[in-house]
DNA sequence: ATGGTAGACCTTCTA
């Protein structure tokens, strides 16, 4: 099973450049994130055309994530538990696949910039709220993938230019640790497992040749139960796709396990 | 030190 994640920024702006992806990479699972759109913008029949099953978590302007999936998807959740009046759509879950079902969830953590503000407090909650959440999914020992933009470069290898985000909310020590006590509940980071090379950037930003410098991050990630971890067999960063006509920010990444 | 880009949408916010 290979199972992609995708902020694709502006599901409907990038729809052209996202199918080719697609009609190409043909993944069995995808999380995609920042679809800006609601439910009924969402070009599901596209993806359908395509041979895949489609469950989006929507809303107006900003966030939302999808996933979708060549085989039927069971149990989908929307949101986190315990929002508590939280309204961004930043977290959907289904159970998909074949004979070994896999536990996968789009994740569109908060960025948090500026810091010092609620909006880093959001982040750091909805971190805390996250590790809860994955807490009980562990307790089910299963094959789970939770995959996405985790708006956190886990340390400094994960950044071209480290010392240009000290003071970004991306690169805190709070958010790293976040990262890390979410990781120590016996979650693996993919990458981290299969190639632990400096340079695995999977987002660059649109302002300054971020990209024609290679000034980019590692921020989009895949953390997997033991049953998952045991099986992965690659990561593939799809760096090409950055230097595409009317490219995301961020570029796929896939993951395949042998399941 | 500053400004640089992109998307949604209506004027400024988010990233």
């Amino acid at each position: 099973m290979r199972i992609a994640t995708w902020n694709v920024n502006s599901i409907n702006a990038r729809l052209e450049n996202v199918l080719a992806w697609f009609e190409a990479a043909s993944p069995d699972v995808a999380a995609l994130q920042e679809l800006k759109c609601i439910d009924e913008k969402f070009p599901t029949e596209a993806f359908e055309r395509l041979g895949y099953n489609v469950a989006v978590h929507g809303q107006k302007t900003y966030n939302g994530v999808a996933l979708l999936s060549k085989t039927p998807m069971e149990d989908v959740t929307r949101g986190l538990p315990e929002g508590d009046g939280d309204d961004h759509a930043r977290y959907i879950e289904a159970v998909t696949g074949g004979t070994t079902p896999c536990r996968v969830a789009s994740i569109y953590l908060p960025n948090g910039n500026p810091i010092g503000t609620e909006k880093f407090a959001y982040k750091l909650a909805w971190f805390a709220r996250l590790r809860k959440h994955a807490q009980g999914l562990l307790a089910l020992e299963e094959p789970l993938a939770l995959v996405g933009d985790y708006n956190a470069i886990p340390g400094p290898e994960d950044a071209d230019k480290p010392e240009d985000w000290l003071g970004d909310a991306l690169f805190q020590p709070e958010s790293r640790a976040a990262w890390r006590a979410l990781k120590n509940l016996g979650l693996t980071d993919a990458y981290e497992q299969v190639d632990g090379r400096a340079g695995g950037y999977t987002f660059w930003d649109y302002q300054a040749g971020a990209w024609q410098r290679n000034h980019g991050i590692r921020i989009d990630h895949a953390l997997l139960s033991p049953q998952a971890a045991d099986r992965l067999r690659s990561v593939t960063i799809h760096r090409d796709v950055r230097a595409t006509e009317k490219p995301s920010d961020h570029v796929p990444v896939v993951f395949e396990l042998d399941l």
